[in-house]
DNA sequence: AGCCTTATTGGTCAGATGGCCAACTACGTG
DNA sequence: CACGTAGTTGGCCATCTGACCAATAAGGCT
């Protein structure tokens, strides 16, 4: 047999390996959670030993916190592409792209990430200084897209964070459902039908256009 | 001396230690956080040994069901008293007094659970049944709440569940933060002082104000 | 009073976790 | 080619967890 239980050592730069590390933990976190994020997980994972992880974050709650920020802020960037290069969008279909995405059933994961995160914070400082962090950049970027749009003329209010900030708590409010099964109904005292709701379905795209001024049914049909 | 290591061993009936292992699990969960309720942690608190408490609860995972449903429903009798002997307080009153309370920092420790309970829920089957059910019995409270409110004249909607649904987003969109202390401001980078936002203190009254027809302010003016 | 059900104890066990450290070796440097 | 830095290994340890079980004794019953 050509292949011993124990693999070919292989050598790497620091750096290299650093982000091979976060990657796969973001990865991890984003398919089955934060706290699957174990030296011998990853380590498994990429194939060496657990001491490894150890050697590059000598306090796994580091590595917890850095995971979840390269996760946020991967999705944030596909979601909420940053303005330069996204200029010839216009912000009322930027803004339709990003809720519509966000709250989609592809997005389940990101919604998990967040609670899990947030629930999480509670017992590492770390991760809360860091969720902080990644709340703060997207609130920023979806008020800036706000003040694009007013701008513009696309969109009306006097108050654009207040604005960004029902938004996010109204999707923050969505995510909060993302451990509940949707798909175990016909249950005669379930509610798993309250969360198919027709008025729940578009709940963050209608406050964003009570809140902008716009005519209703104008993000949903913005979106691609 | 007259206190040996081992206390006096008490023998309590079934039902009675059940309901105290119960209450001390509920109280654990709300101040420090469901994964602390331990076998050994609860069995410490009570005087006991860790082999009683997996004696009545041969599954650790029902504990913690349990004493999640036992606090959830213990709080939401206090923020939502059932109808009959609070016929003589309005609905207006009565909705006032819930989301005012509710989002309180009073009631950090209630968000923080229902985050809690929800992120768990992920990993825990019975769990997740369980915050299923105090949804759905919340949700059924408050819809008859606002029917009560719409047959009395005071709220006007024509889809009260949709109302109350929008309502419970918002409050859960808001519990999401309560891991965030508050109080780190003065940071110049931070994102303490967008949590302060007029426009989040009062969001919950506001969207129910505009769920419900009812004239800005008039829920703030009547939480008592 | 004695008995007998069972609540309660005390101990063990396997599994998983993070942290630590000496030894090994891959790879760039001189 | 020899050397030495440092990336990597393998192993050990303390700790915490839930689960299991035989032995003990508390308290109600006859």
């Amino acid at each position: 047999m050509t292949s011993r239980p124990q693999a070919a050592r292989t050598r790497k730069p620091p750096g290299e390996r650093r982000a091979e590390i976060l990657h796969t933990a973001a990865r991890i976190a984003l398919d089955e959670g934060l706290e699957r994020i174990t030296l011998r997980r990853v380590a498994d994972e990429l194939g060496v030993r657990p001491g490894l992880i150890g050697h590059y974050f000598p306090a796994a709650d580091d590595l917890v916190s850095e995971a979840f920020a390269h996760a946020a802020a991967q999705e944030r960037d596909t979601l909420l592409p940053p303005g330069s290069h996204e200029a010839d969008r216009s912000p009322t279909a930027r803004l339709a792209g990003f809720l519509v995405r966000l709250t989609g059933a592809d997005c389940l994961d990101l919604s998990r990430l967040w609670l899990n995160a947030r629930h999480l914070s509670r017992f590492k400082p770390g991760l809360r200084a860091t969720v902080r962090e990644q709340e703060s950049l997207t609130r920023t970027a979806l008020t800036g897209l706000v003040e694009e749009g007013v701008r513009r003329g696309e969109f009306r209010t006097d108050d654009p964070l207040g604005a960004t900030l029902h938004i996010l708590v109204t999707v923050d409010g969505l995510g909060a459902y993302a451990n509940d099964d949707i798909d175990s109904g016909s249950n005669g005292e379930s509610n798993g039908d309250d969360l198919n709701h027709p008025a729940l379905q578009d709940l963050a795209l209608t406050v964003a256009e009570h809140r902008l001024a716009l005519t209703p049914g104008l993000l949903r049909a913005a979106a691609i």
